[in-house]
DNA sequence: GCTGGGAGAGGCTTA
DNA sequence: TAAGCCTTTCCCAGC
């Protein structure tokens, strides 16, 4: 395919918003946050509606190299076509250059409707907060404002003893990240309520390691079972994983 | 076009590992690890030649919806084109239905060179390796096989005083979990060592929040200037952003 | 505009 | 395979 021919196609569509796809042999030049020369090969240049730039190879789902809100410049310079994106602040160049090019697609693709996902960690922090009773006879919620608003903790509450309870809730295997940020909230919650407090992670599972340090820190964990559905997410059951701790308390 | 037609063209694109590109328009309902629906609406569907699937909008960098290492079902199911994606373990399912099809683009891409990227924490450890005085005066590198080899911390080296450091480098602002992953670092090596240990974070910044707790708990910080360029990331300054924390030893 | 934090994070390396 | 960790993380929601 002629490149001044494509040149043109490309402009079209970019100035369309429509979806375009450059098929060609191109070299890949980044400067930037990083930088990363990709050398020459058959890729995908994948432009969209909104001024994101993305190569892509034949293989894994992220493309190589990618720029969102780019400024998008398109020339022949000598022999090829230079495909480059830029951006300020920071400061970052992503230069294709095509040796040749296979084709160029062009597709008017309309609104997007947005996509709609359940089964998210507010969703079961929602579900969770209607029943603490669930987890553990005489919890209760407390909606204190300064502490939950800022998104503090997933919930906070209160248990039969009148200790204060944080409660953390993760969708997924719990990692350091986890624990060590529930331990952050109890300290908090500890020095403005001059209350005890426990500190409760809630997951599907938790490393060895992680339980471990759970443990150290005297803090409680319980496994989640949850239903993935529509249109919510469901929590099936929940199980304390873990000797009792009562003597911390 | 003919929604047979393209069955065809996208088995027999798949078959051949090319890169397959499907232009039309599509519900997608996943389920797995969460679940979502995609309205009906124009979409790209991208399958790549490792059996990477995803759904692409005219707009953001990352897919809507998309699979790894997906086993690629494609059928006529009464008047639509079903595309489907599923994996055990974690089951999962991506299922894009078809009503109409602009487009099915097939590309043979042959062979993909890799990235060669610049600037990656790694590279920027290495290049600090090599002179650890310029950090501090006296400090030398330590390559302790059973510590490093395991990634568990970035450097340790030995001060002029004869304690250990343990040195930990980001190449982006450092937060909470870089100032605990430090933490964690520096209890393990004074357990497995049973020597004093000083823990040295080093990045471009770091977050007020991150250096009073990172002062909490004793360690050091120092702000680090970096160079991306070609052939390697250099680094062209560091310097001591903290009051002196030698009570602490 | 900058920032903190979640994500179906992705993807890599080593145990 | 599982665990840990880096990423040009991306992306959104809050300020």
């Amino acid at each position: 395919m002629q490149l001044s021919q494509a040149k043109q196609l490309v402009e079209a569509s970019i100035s369309r918003k429509d979806l375009c796809m450059v098929v060609g042999t191109c070299f890949v030049d980044y400067w930037g946050r990083a930088a990363s020369k990709l050398p020459k090969g058959k890729r995908l240049l994948l432009i969209k509606g909104d001024n994101s730039f993305a190569v892509h190879q034949n293989r894994l789902l992220r493309p190589t190299n990618y720029m969102m809100n780019a400024r998008i410049n398109c020339e022949l310079v000598g022999n090829n076509l230079v495909l480059s994106a830029k951006k300020t602040n920071p400061k970052e160049e992503i230069k294709t250059i095509f040796y040749s090019i296979d084709a160029v697609h062009s597709h008017e693709m309309g609104s997007s409707a947005d996509l709609r996902l359940f089964g998210s960690e507010r969703e079961l922090s929602n579900e969770l907060m209607q029943d603490l009773g669930f987890l553990e006879q005489g919890l209760r919620p407390l909606n204190q404002e300064e502490v939950l608003r800022k998104g503090l903790v997933d919930i906070l509450a209160e248990d039969s003893f009148g200790r204060m309870v944080v409660i953390e809730l993760k969708r997924r295997k719990a990692d350091y990240n986890a624990v060590q940020q529930l331990k952050r909230y109890v300290d908090q919650v500890k020095k403005i309520k001059s209350k005890q407090t426990r500190g409760i992670l809630i997951a599907p599972e938790i490393g060895r390691h992680s339980l471990e340090l759970l443990e150290r820190y005297g803090l409680e964990f319980y496994s989640l079972e949850f239903e993935i559905g529509n249109p919510k997410a469901k929590i099936k059951g929940i199980q304390k994983k873990q000797k009792t701790i009562d003597r911390y308390f």
